[in-house]
Parts: structure tokens; C-alpha cells; sequence
DNA sequence: CACAGAACTTGACGCTGGTCAATTTAATTT
DNA sequence: AAATTAAATTGACCAGCGTCAAGTTCTGTG
């Protein structure tokens, strides 16, 4: 049986990379790893949806994953993408929670998972794992808030230039690759498949990008859209 | 010298009401107190503001306190508002960062200051505190993320019925006190004072509330209320 | 490489809700 | 209780953007 050296594997793999986990030494992170489970999923399945029992806390190793809320509209709130060595399902660290949002891997994905009563031990034993956590908690919570404040007082137009300057920033270089769909970009700024289509239509007409094919974009004029912002 | 009275007062007001010190013995709290100050605000006082260097986790003892962020067009977006036992300024837990929003005193205010580096230290010593703060956070994030569905799938009217109904689910009561001004649960709610005043009248000529006064709103008829979240 | 289905684009139209301005009402102060 | 200020209401107007519907362009799969 390949089973210890499927551990060795994991280990390697999943709590290694990430953050909150990755200050720990080999021994210490063996012993996670002895908790964790390591899990697959392909592309447009579902990790998790409303109304679930939350028990585990998620953490991506590989691919990417989308949550979102669904309302009875039939709307949808894209809330974040996560990437590798990043988690979800934190609320299941303290209380017995009914889910409230779904968790869809957008291409195929493996993840580890960690049952509630065993990050409690290890928080316990590993208090730092807990400021850890805190740590990417309050850069999420800022993101969050940064949102809120971007839906409620700027236009379509303002959002989507923030957007792709951001994304621009990150990869620093002028040829940008969404990280999604239009009709999810248009979910995450609280607009539709639509509107996100014409605005960047007129970016283009305007001379201050340039598409090509269905997700990378160019941006040829970055101050025109930075001016956006502060009108 | 009533320095020393003047610390066990503060004892007692201020750490042993905050939620994540309480289950702290009495030998322990006193040794916080030691490290943390006691300061007054008074109504609309700015407590901190947009660009400051955020050194420390402010504590609310008594009073409310409302955060929000502030956009170049003058468009104010509330973020929170901070009942005593909440706190602010987790950020400065982790890093020397630059804040982005505004905090304000709506009436005369009591908040206990702790230093970034008090904290450390503490959280070091005190692991449980670690655990105590993230269970907040992630109730705030959840809230927070609860926001952003509400501001981009849901129109104002649905909104301002959903505020009033989990307002009045706190208070258990029919009769509910509005804890702001309605210029600011308009910023809260991603519109404007107009707009908030109209739909209030229209929910009044149908029959489903009765407003007194500009804070008093007594519900009449909660299902009319409820009907409109799941249309 | 072709083809099917998904993703995206474009147009026309109407409604929600933002803006500006003028009153009215409530809350505070003296 | 009157006076002053702050908060809220109401009306008129119209722009942004959501909706529905019909095309067009990608893209990944066989």
C-alpha cells in the first residue's frame, strides 16, 4: 500500500505552501498533515453550498475556486477567487455554522482539509497558527470593505477601471489575463454580463485598451483609466 | 494620587467588558489594564481619520463610535458602527499600516487604547486572545460579505426592509429605535437620505410601519416586510 | 480542423434611484 | 416656550444601467 508515501506527498504539497502553516518545522508540519485530508475536484464542481454543515476548513493546494451567494433572484454575488495556499470555511473554526455561500472549483482543483476539531487543537498547541490566520483575515476584511465602499458610491465605469488596475499592478505588466469570466467579472462588481461588455467596448473605442479573444486585455492607456478614479 | 483608584475603575469599565480579555482571571486583566489607556471623545470627535498611522487597537467602553470611508467625490460610505465591546484598529496588529477610513464619535465616547506592541506581547502570552479576536473578525466578515450581495442584487427598497427586520430581531420588540441618523443608514445602505425618506413614507402609506419622530419606527406588519426579501 | 455550445456583443427600451432645490418637521439650546 | 439649527420630506427631472432578445465570436473537444 502507497499510503505513507501518498502522505509524504501531501505534506509536501499542500501544508507546506501555505502561509499560515509554512513557519512551522517539518516535524510540526507532519503532524497537520497527519490530520488533513486531501481531496479533488474537477472543474465546475461543487466543494461546498448553502445550507451545508460546516466542518472543515479548506485550504486550495492547486487550481481555483470561486465562492459566491446565490439569491432566490436567481442572482449571483461572486464574493472572491482563491488561489493556491489560500482557505476557506474559516467560520467552521468556532461555532457549528449553516453555510450561507457556495464554493465552486473553476477548473480542477485539490485541496486539503482539516476537520474544525482538529484546528482547534492546533491552534491551541501552535498560537501562532492563530495570528496567522488573523493576518489574512484582516487583508480580506479590508478588501471586503474596500468593496462595499466601491459598489455603493462609484459607477460601473470607476469599478471596472479600479479593477483592471489592480490586476495590472499585480502582474505589472500592460497585458492583463482575467482571472474569470465576464459574466463572474460582472457578478464581483455588482453589474451585468452586459454593461461590463459595452464599458469596455468604449475603453477600447477610446484607445485606452485593447481586447483579445475572451479574457486578455491590453491596456494601452493606464492614465486615462487611473483618471477615472478620482472624478 | 488617585492614579491607582483611578486604574481599577478603569479595570472594570473598560478590559473586563471586551468580550476577548473576560475569560481572563482578574490577576491577568489587571496586568492588560497596566498597558492600555483610557481616553474620552466627545460627540462628532474624530477619533481617527484617513491617513493616520494606526498604532493601536481602540476598544469601545461606552458611547458609539461610526467607521466609514470617504471618496474623493464627498460621498461618505459607512462601514460599521461600534457598540461598547467592540473594537477597531486590528489592522495595526499586523503591520505598520495606513488607514483608509474615518472613525467618529456619535455621542460623547469612553475607548481604551492598546499599542500594537502591548498586543504582540500579549497574544504571545495569552494565546486564547488570538482565537477570541478571529471569531469576531469572521463575524464581521461574514456580515461585511453579507453587505456586498445586498448592495449589488437587491434594490433599495428590499434593503431597507431587511435593515429593519434584523433591527428589530435584536431588540425583539415592535417598536425599534433607528442607532443612526438617516442620512448615515442611507451611506450604510449604498443610497441617499431622498431616497430612504421616500420608501419609508411608502411603507408607512401601506399600512406596514408608523414613524415618530425622526429615530422611532414601529412595525405593523412584519410579513408585508418580509414578503419583499424573497421576491 | 471542424463543429457545437458557451461566452460575449450589440440594440432598443423603461424604470429605479440619484441630483438639485425648496419646504417642513423635529431636536437643541437658551 | 421661543429661537436656532439640524434633519428629514417632497417634487421635478433625467441618466445610468438592468432587462429582454437577437446576433456574433471564441474555444475546447472529438
Amino acid at each position: 500500500m502507497d499510503n505513507k508515501g501518498n502522505q509524504i506527498n501531501v505534506m509536501q504539497l499542500c501544508v507546506s505552501k501555505v502561509p499560515f502553516f509554512n513557519h512551522l518545522t517539518t516535524k510540526e508540519m507532519r503532524k497537520i498533515v497527519d490530520k488533513s485530508r486531501h481531496r479533488n475536484f474537477k472543474k465546475g464542481e461543487s466543494i461546498y453550498r448553502d445550507g451545508d454543515q460546516l466542518e472543515y476548513l479548506y485550504i486550495v493546494h492547486r487550481g481555483r475556486v470561486k465562492i459566491y451567494q446565490l439569491f432566490e433572484s436567481g442572482k449571483e454575488q461572486l464574493l472572491r477567487i482563491l488561489e493556491p495556499g489560500e482557505f476557506m470555511g474559516e467560520l467552521a473554526l468556532f461555532a457549528e455554522k449553516t453555510l450561507d455561500s457556495y464554493a465552486e472549483a473553476m477548473k480542477d482543483t485539490e485541496i486539503c482539509t482539516i476537520h474544525r476539531d482538529d484546528m482547534q487543537d492546533l491552534m491551541r498547541e501552535y498560537p501562532t497558527i492563530a495570528v496567522k490566520i488573523l493576518e489574512q483575515f484582516s487583508n480580506r476584511l479590508d478588501k471586503t470593505e474596500k468593496l462595499v465602499g466601491q459598489l455603493s458610491t462609484k459607477d460601473v465605469e470607476t469599478r471596472l477601471a479600479g479593477y483592471l488596475l489592480e490586476l495590472a499592478d499585480e502582474k505589472s505588466s500592460p497585458g492583463i489575463v482575467l482571472p474569470m469570466s465576464k459574466k463572474d467579472l460582472a457578478s464581483y462588481l455588482g453589474t451585468t454580463q452586459e454593461t461590463i461588455s459595452r464599458r469596455l467596448s468604449s475603453f477600447q473605442t477610446d484607445g485606452w485598451i485593447e481586447q483579445k479573444g475572451h479574457r486578455n486585455i491590453k491596456i494601452l492607456d493606464k492614465d486615462a483609466l487611473f483618471e477615472l478614479l478620482s472624478e
